[in-house]
DNA sequence: TTGCTCCTCACGTCACGTGAGGTGGC
DNA sequence: TTGCTCCTCACGTCACGTGAGGTGGC
């Protein structure tokens, strides 16, 4: 028989969680002193313990540990469960090694801008956007700051509905030529609205987005978008679709050295994996 | 000017946080009504929630990140707190890996269990002992059964000094021939006693042990002993010296056909990458 | 007018560590 | 007799989610 003291330190659980697993009936001492209180073990009850450990360690909370040794699972059962388990650890690993490369480029961004560089003052943020309605505009325009019609043929289509949201675009670049963008202006709605010839409405899938914000006039952008897709190029993600700017801060018509202006710029990615 | 809600949205961070950031003083509304206490965010603070966030993923904590908000780090200092998140973040996947491991070699004991092995009923569980204090007698033997008289002789030695503690052995299987064991048979002391000719008296290091639990006779030792090398030879590990028996469960002399002995197999190991 | 949004307060999570304050055994 | 060990009770951790109960704006 072990007092609480000589277990843990034979089995180096601490005496504080050897109460816990008490009071939780996993590991009941063979043997409770009436008058003291004082708990004893014994060495038969090291497989148990050893049970509740390695089950701990392949990721199961104590509940469930205490449901396992309650319920014996068949041996095909606990297969699946573990198999299971293996999935979310892989899973785990992966998102800790993206967050390792995230690291990775914070510390060369560093280094970029000790050497006169601008990146640092960008934060990188992923988000999961959901599935949206949105009202846009699409054609083919000759110049990234041609893009304001398009803009006014959506905002004169929701005037009459007295419907408002943020206005956004979408860079379709699928052409090699600087002059042919394929651009899409579009606001973001609450809920669907009815369509016209010149202004679709319909939903953005849900996605996931690198995003950064850009402070600062839309003459800095390339700063921003240099930023943003150096950090993508460092990391494990791939862009899967064409980017956004959201306009957070802006006026129309639109100037092109207003320092007040703000922009979010979203590029979709996947994992380089899928 | 975004109500909590929009702002919410934009962000994609739960109102909740918002609010909690507002407490923690990480990221204050631009604006609150004094009336019905409303919370106004505005464009301008996305950069800073940006910021927030960022650290976060690097492994902050909020109150580290509200640290670094209030004090800015130079550069190089930021530079060394990076690293060190990373060698961090390196150590926790690699540990992340090694609990993998030991799910797939759980699973791998199913199936041979299943196969009609005999592996199944053991846990093995990793951990850090203590230096402590051994009073020893060591000898080449012809046999593992033969190791009774080095007891004796620390029994011996051990009476007089009116000193008790669990005994163990250690092998030192450096030779090939089976009938030349290097064995040491020891017990644990709570504290240095004095030594003699035959009985030597000293600490055993500090060591990360895998263990195992075997109740049963020592003829089934060997099954233990397969359990146990198997999970080593799956997982990460290496062996770093000589494997030891505590005996937790025994009788003097020892017989070797005795079920409710209880015996705990202990080898060294260190990570295979050191 | 009626949902909708916002407010504060507070509990629960989960596996622990670390006290405070008190008692029994060598 | 005096440390030592044990006991119970309870708070703190940390970033959240999720209510309860109540109020203001379109």
């Amino acid at each position: 028989m072990f007092k609480i003291g000589d277990f843990s330190k034979l089995t180096r659980v601490s005496i504080r969680m050897l109460r816990h697993y008490d009071e939780m009936g996993l590991l009941p001492p063979a043997h409770i002193d009436t008058d003291s209180g004082y708990r004893f073990y014994n060495a038969e009850q090291l497989p148990r313990l050893n049970r509740i450990l390695a089950l701990q360690d392949l990721g199961f909370s104590l509940r469930q540990i205490g449901e396992l040794l309650a319920h014996p699972l068949s041996m095909e059962q606990l297969r699946g469960m573990l198999l299971q388990k293996q999935a979310e650890l892989q899973e785990q690993v992966r998102a800790e090694q993206e967050r390792l490369a995230r690291v990775a480029a914070r510390l060369d961004q560093i280094e970029l801008a000790q050497a006169g560089g601008e990146g640092g003052r960008y934060d990188v943020v992923i988000k999961e956007l959901p599935a949206v309605w949105v009202a846009g505009a699409r054609a083919t325009i000759s110049s990234y700051s041609n893009i304001g019609f398009l803009f006014e043929r959506v905002f004169a289509h929701l005037a009459p509905l007295r419907v408002q949201g943020l206005p956004a675009a979408i860079w379709h670049n699928d052409s090699a030529r600087e002059d042919e963008i394929d651009a899409q202006a579009l606001v973001f709605l609450e809920a669907a609205i009815p369509a016209s010839a010149l202004v679709q409405v319909y939903q953005l899938p849900a996605q996931k987005m690198a995003t950064l914000v850009h402070h600062g006039s839309y003459l800095r952008l390339p700063q921003a978008y240099n930023a943003l897709t150096y950090w993508l190029a460092r990391g494990s993600y791939q862009i899967s679709g064409a980017n956004r700017e959201v306009y957070l801060h802006f006026s129309t018509p639109a100037r092109q050295d207003d320092d007040s202006y703000i922009t979010e710029i979203q590029f979709p990615i996947q994992h380089a994996t899928e």
